[in-house]
DNA sequence: CAATATTAAATTGTATACAATATTAAATAT
DNA sequence: ATATTTAATATTGTATACAATTTAATATTG
């Protein structure tokens, strides 16, 4: 049972996704090749490398001679992964309801819990963020589906910047908490049609409040 | 205006796909760096970026330590993939039918004349193939949907092989020829649901047949 | 002989060095 | 002075060389 040893690939494509993620480096900024590798004691293939997995997640434009930059996702862009979105999870849901089981269901009203615990105490960055994902994972997990899953996380990846930058300006979604319970509750019924159609305006909701912030952005630059 | 100079990572990768759609790389099968940089005539450093390349379009997967395989799709995975398909073009063409110009659906009418004509001469090497994705991405080519279009070329690719396969193995896809015409006429009326439906089951019907013939091949295994 | 440990070979991962391309700065011409 | 060329610099792309890891083969032990 050796230890899992990671390549230098991956570190360095971890190191620098938190960078994108965090707004540390802003949407547009060029990733420089040289100055990572510098900066993360490697040399410039495993950077490359790592460049071109993060470009395969969406989080980064590599073009041939001129370099990689941060993706910058335009409002319309924002809109339409949003809307991809939502598709995919419903789908994921509508796979997933059926399998559901009674402790699934418990473990999923846990973390629901610990979720308006954690809003109630004002957390909205634990809140919106960690909790919220489990919460749906959850209900996703007897789906089935592995790639659609994959897709389902490379978009939330992909969206995990602008929802953290709408916490820090905008102090949280508007999401209202009930609306994770109104889900769970269609889900126990195992209402289908009602589940993923909730769960689609559950996110076209969170999309709209973002794009407004993010429409306010793009007009006052 | 200088000529496009590709990259020689660009042209491995294009290389190496066809290699594998074509089926001269079989599912499964290991790709050594070092044989692929010789025969390619690059050193191995192109032929690893080509190969990450490929592992996000989904052909390849590459494991640290132990190398690439050429990807190996179960009869699951396929059902999966042309679900995503369906649910994915369906997407596509609901926000392209509404802005479908009259002259757009004369082009994809064009094509269709091809298509039929190319299927009565028995090519359906050419009907299946590159007709009918030609017209598809006609009918999708309003939708002004990037994103999304880019998964469903993603897709299309992936699938590709196993069409190409299909049609050597049992001669083509049944898909009855009147049921792009159908899809069409729906488009022209803006029926949009009614296409949408109509689409979905379009793709669908070509999975069920795919698929029937890969769960005798797993089975002769 | 089977199972495990050890060594050797093959293969991948990464650093360094150099080549090709793009960007910027300087020089020249209009 | 502005536009266009030319040279210099910065940056990316790729080959080579070596290090790390895995796989295969061999030796060792019960």
């Amino acid at each position: 049972m050796g230890i899992e040893h990671k390549t230098r690939t991956q570190l360095v494509a971890e190191a620098i996704r938190e960078k994108i993620l965090s707004g540390e480096i802003k949407a547009g900024e060029p990733l420089r090749q040289a100055a990572l590798a510098e900066e993360l004691n490697v040399s410039r293939i495993p950077v490359r490398e790592a460049l071109l997995q993060l470009e395969a997640e969406g989080l980064v434009n590599f073009e041939a001679h001129k370099g990689a930059t941060a993706t910058m996702l335009s409002a319309d862009q924002i809109d339409e992964i949003f809307d991809l979105r939502a598709l995919l999870e419903a789908e994921l849901l509508r796979h997933s309801i059926v399998n559901l089981t009674p402790r699934d269901l418990l473990e999923a009203e846990a973390i629901l819990y610990d979720l308006e615990e954690a809003t109630a105490a004002g957390d909205t960055q634990l809140a919106t963020g960690k909790l919220n994902a489990e919460f749906h994972v959850k209900l996703y997990s007897k789906a089935n589906r592995p790639q659609t899953a994959e897709l389902v996380a490379m978009y939330g990846k992909n969206s995990e910047r602008y929802v953290r930058m709408h916490i820090l300006l905008a102090g949280g979604i508007k999401t209202a908490p009930e609306e994770h319970r109104t889900l769970l509750e269609f889900c126990k019924t195992k209402d289908i049609n009602a589940a993923c159609d909730f769960l689609k305006k559950h996110i076209t909701g969170a999309k709209d409040d973002i794009k407004q912030l993010l429409v306010k952005m793009e007009q006052s630059q």
